[in-house]
DNA sequence: AATTTCGGATGACAAATGTCATTCTCGGTT
DNA sequence: AACCGAGAATGACATTTGTCATCCGAAATT
């Protein structure tokens, strides 16, 4: 199978792409180090399967799977990312994408995935989406959105200008999402939703 | 030369490993998912040279990294992390580490560093080190302690309290920060102090 | 149809934050 | 010896945050 590799850390991309160029029936086609490479060579050397990092500069290799969805690409996503992040997790599923492994895991799972998925298949932990499932996230979806304002550091002002609320309404949404995290404050708030994946 | 390899994410240390171990010149002998691990390969195996990262369980890389030194241990430390951040930086250098690379960089970087440090040379980007020149810390030692205190989500009362000063100094200094860094507010410092470098 | 629940919205008030003026001590400079 | 600058320390005051009570509308339930 044709394989593309899109990782920013050029260590990792390197090294994954020579360690799988040595399998006997994956050939590595290209290497991106950004989101728009990789959406440039899926669409030039048109490969099989796409490993595909998340945090990636100029396109997040989910605005890159979005992308191959949208425009019907007959090229399977596997994700391999750092972040074991809700958000990110579903964002994914969303997108169609064909695999998620975490960078954590050993490599040996990597090439057996890119089989999997080579047969029709999906190659995602389950210990994953049962922790994506467990973790759910409390807040409305206002709430999340005033909570990305709050970790840009914005104040209650700035955030009702821009909402077209009061402050006092802002301030009571803050208050709002302290309860539901129990958080102290919205340093602490911003820390609990990071680590739960409530934040990206 | 005989080599471990201690890092925490299974993709990286096996891929990694598997190519350096196809190197006519380097062994991998051992290979360490947390620092406590990697401290005690190098106690056991004794390698010549150790490929670092820092943000491990249990041990942080520079934990093991001082813990060799301490200890007068021969073996050659090269930390290979994601984050160029100057107190990391300044911390592996005083640990005595022979080399100091970004996971940013190509692959075959890697062996070239282990060469020339085998060789008795060190290998740090002069780039990095520049640029961690050039990002000086604006803040007191004091106003250091007290920033990573407000990162943890402390209240300036908490603060006094935990400092055995009053709230007003500790108000002081958090506003002294904020004008240092030419941040709005708290969550505002935090995110500028973390891009620099200055929170660690 | 009536009632209940929940999310959205607001302002009063207490508590916390951030600014500013002030004082003190110590080390460096003249 | 005298002076200056920087860091450490403090409290008064203005501003912002966070809590709480309240109201409204829509959807779900009875």
């Amino acid at each position: 199978m044709r394989v593309i590799v899109a990782e920013d850390q050029g260590m990792l991309r390197g090294a994954l792409s020579a360690l799988l160029d040595l399998e006997e029936d994956i050939e590595v086609v290209g290497q991106a180090a950004n989101g728009e490479q990789a959406l440039d060579m899926i669409q030039s050397l048109k490969p099989d399967l796409c490993i595909m990092d998340i945090e990636m500069p100029k396109l997040t290799g989910l605005d890159v799977a979005e992308n191959i969805k949208q425009n019907n690409m007959a090229c399977r996503v596997v994700i391999l990312t750092t972040f074991s992040r809700s958000g990110y997790f579903q964002r994914a599923m969303k997108a169609g994408v064909h695999g998620y492994l975490l960078k954590d895991a050993p490599i040996q799972e990597l090439s057996e995935a890119l089989r999997k998925v080579e047969q029709g298949g999906r190659a995602i932990s389950p210990e994953l989406a049962l922790q994506f499932w467990e973790a759910e996230n409390p807040l409305t979806s206002k709430e999340q959105d005033i909570l990305k304002l709050i970790a840009q550091g914005l104040s209650a002002g700035e955030m009702a200008k821009q909402l077209f609320l009061s402050s006092g309404t802002i301030r009571n949404y803050v208050s709002e999402i302290l309860q539901k995290l129990e958080a102290k404050n919205r340093i602490d708030a911003i820390a609990i939703a990071e680590k739960n994946g409530w934040l990206s």
